[in-house]
DNA sequence: CTAATACTTAAGTAAATACTTGACTATGTA
DNA sequence: TACATAGTCAAGTATTTACTTAAGTATTAG
């Protein structure tokens, strides 16, 4: 199971605003890389990173036509991330009901 | 609006396998911290950083009792990733619809 | 053909991160 | 009282990360 690398680069990927802003406007369809770097205050190159980093978590799909290379969005890294998170809050729902059992047989 | 510098730090502190092993244990109860170092093949004191980083994304809580310091989770951290996850996959969930809907009226 | 566009690649740098060590401070325990 | 336990604090170090620059390679447009 390489499940907790994977996890480990989904989070690590949004762990950077400059990579969440990315997402954010990949959501609302696909750009091409240029497009992306436009607003923002860096080199082409340092974004291509961004987006390499993006893509090893599976948040971000990239495809090249002709010259210029187009992302968009992958589900993958989402469900990973979101699947871990619930995974944490149905144990502790678990133990919170399991506590609330116990005080009410107290009562 | 802090959100985003929050929601940074959430993420950062879920991208490290030893912060996201200490998550895992306290969701089945709170620990002190030397029981959470006790697996850990590191001295105290990087444990005690990690919480540090798991505490600030509010991930985790600590109380200090006497001499030990009770770990115990924390929803706030989990909302805000899983708030901003959610709302990405609204965004793209939405525009897929949009494009169904295209495709449908091509037909 | 030529020139601009859209990246790609490699290498370097500064700052952040994940640790360590060691010395210290409380707080329980025998 | 003395000793062990549980954690705190400050520094230092090695690696990783987030960039930059500069020189290249395709691809498309004029």
């Amino acid at each position: 199971m390489r499940t907790a690398h994977d996890i480990t680069r989904v989070f690590n990927a949004l762990g950077d605003p400059t990579r969440r802003a990315i997402v954010e406007r990949v959501s609302n369809g696909p750009l091409s890389v240029s497009d992306l770097a436009k607003p923002l205050k860096m080199t082409l190159a340092a974004v291509v990173q961004h987006i390499q980093v993006l893509e090893a978590g599976g948040l971000v799909r990239t495809k090249k036509a002709g010259r210029v290379r187009t992302c968009s969005l992958q589900t993958k890294g989402f469900d990973l991330a979101s699947e871990w998170i619930a995974d944490r809050k149905s144990l502790w729902e678990r133990r919170l009901d399991r506590l609330g059992a116990m005080l009410d047989e107290e009562s």
